[in-house]
DNA sequence: TTGAAAGCGGTACCAT
DNA sequence: ATGGTACCGCTTTCAA
């Protein structure tokens, strides 16, 4: 390993000249500058992040802390934040934490041992104890916390339920997402508000997570503890093709017999047949613009928007009327 | 931040000893030790890792390189990565490389900055350039490498062939994946075999790419340039839904007009509708095995095996007659 | 069994 | 403009 004490030997001046030149800090005089610069490019040396950041106390990382990287929405997620932390120079840690407090806890103990710079969560909604470091919430965000950025799911609720209004759905099954996850319960009212204006007779099944292996079983639930319904508003596209199956499976017709719709316009939804008739979350997008609040937040301790809400959008395919 | 040396001076030895304390090398009394821990446990205090890094040259992260998080495959491979790495008390630091050498590049770059401990890569099936940390193959791996774990792509390539036989397929297409990846080849050699010595006609389409986003042209490419066919094995689950759309949308119908059988076993390819018969790769066990060789390699420097191939599995769903 | 001290590879202050 | 040096938090050698 070359180190600037060898890039300093080398090109003949100090460690400490070097490390101006590096860093483009204080005086470095011309002569200097370019022997520093030769000296760097025979040896190959690049500084070495470990030891900087000890001194700085702060590391060139972020963490990144999803609930389940399984569930196809959050690789979306998780590559528009590689793509803008990769372009300004930060590299990701990733954290599955399953919507579990333990492993956030522990996760978040590790990024203080990394020094790593910023968080940016997806998992909980809320910032991380005793955390002080720049925290974005990802998607899921409490209503007093600082900083986030999500999709409107209040809005999602909305476009959903008009869709099936206007296609004519007469009884509906809402699926309401876990409670504990902010946005799920917005996406519930924004439905539920469009369906009592309009009158629609409605039943609500619950489910107590997102996790994609849960989701065959329960679409089998559904079914058998719910009495007849001719659409289906579901928490997310993984659920919405469970029940799609299954209804086939009963013997129904998509979208003749139930219709449905889903959320997020994962990128099978629209390789499937019949294609799923979805609202669009900005996945990828909603990554690249926390990852870049999360970095100026960390640069300069500052960020243009505090709270932004992504617009969700209707995209439709053939699984509604 | 708590450091060391405020737990020695609580506990009113010196920093040698709770390092000592804690790491469990060399003489510590008992007084001591005992001293040790309450001083821990009273401040709270966890040792920062960047400093540990900095004096072994080591830390306990560890890279994992991935073409492209977007498709479906490899999250579930990360998952098992970050499975077993996190149980062992090893962080992951993410790569999305998209096939593209100069991001790889920069990452291996950026994992020497960080002293990372091993890499993880499923970019290449190379070991990258000038890398010294054990290096451990995923999925992709190329014969010449001294570690790796794979899916055994030859068989896998095989049972689709025989699958498409023993339901009757006559005129074959047989996606050909991209030639520079390690395993498409082996994939399109196993099918190739059994097609052969059975006598079966067949065309081979080359696709240049397994980007998620690349699926639905590449679908429609195979229709215009191929002449009439009966079924077809796709390069990857992804490419098969996109087949089996394209299909639909031109009329036919599948299994009866053409039959499709598919490569991963995604977690949706059993949610959708007909359920897709595709080839089980062990997605999330390749990277929990991968994890565990590349941590014994790093840990113990070495490891039971040096090249693993895990088998694939035909999983019969209702896309072949 | 213990502690002082010398690193690990950088950064930044303070003289010069 | 430049260099010497203390320091970041931890590990390990060596002497006591």
């Amino acid at each position: 390993m070359v180190t600037i004490k060898d890039v300093a030997e080398y090109a003949g001046v100090s460690v400490a000249t070097v490390s101006r030149a590096l860093n483009n800090s204080g005086y470095v005089g011309k002569q200097s500058r370019i022997k520093v610069e030769e000296a760097i490019k025979t040896l190959g040396y690049y500084p070495n992040e470990v030891a900087r950041s000890l001194y700085q106390k702060s590391s060139k990382m972020i963490g990144l802390l999803l609930p389940d990287i399984s569930n196809p929405y959050f690789p979306l997620v998780a590559k528009g934040v590689e793509d803008y932390a990769q372009q300004n120079g930060y590299m990701i840690i990733l954290g599955n934490v399953e919507d579990n407090i333990e492993k956030e806890d522990m996760y978040v103990k590790f990024f203080s041992q990394y020094n790593i710079s910023g968080v940016l969560s997806a998992a909980t909604g809320k910032k991380s104890q005793n955390y002080q470091v720049p925290f974005v919430l990802l998607d899921r965000a409490l209503e007093e916390e600082d900083y986030s950025i999500a999709t409107d799911d209040h809005l999602g609720g909305e476009l959903a339920a008009k869709a099936i209004i206007e296609s004519k759905g007469k009884q509906v099954v809402v699926m309401a997402g876990p409670k504990n996850i902010a946005g799920a319960n917005d996406r519930l009212s924004g439905a539920l508000g469009v369906l009592n204006s309009k009158g629609l007779s409605y039943q609500i099944f619950e489910t107590h997570s997102y996790q994609v292996d849960k989701a065959e079983e329960t679409a089998v639930q559904l079914f058998e503890s719910t009495s007849h319904f001719d659409s289906v508003i579901a928490s997310n596209d993984v659920y919405a093709l469970a029940v799609m199956k299954e209804a086939i499976k009963r013997g129904y017709r998509i979208p003749e017999d139930i219709q449905i719709i889903g959320y997020d316009d994962m990128l099978f939804s629209r390789l499937m047949y019949p294609g799923l008739t979805t609202i669009a979350q900005p996945a990828y997008e909603l990554g690249f613009q926390g990852a870049k609040m999360l970095v100026d937040l960390i640069e300069k301790n500052s960020s243009e928007h505090k709270k932004v809400k992504l617009k969700p959008k209707l995209i439709m395919r053939d699984s509604l009327r």
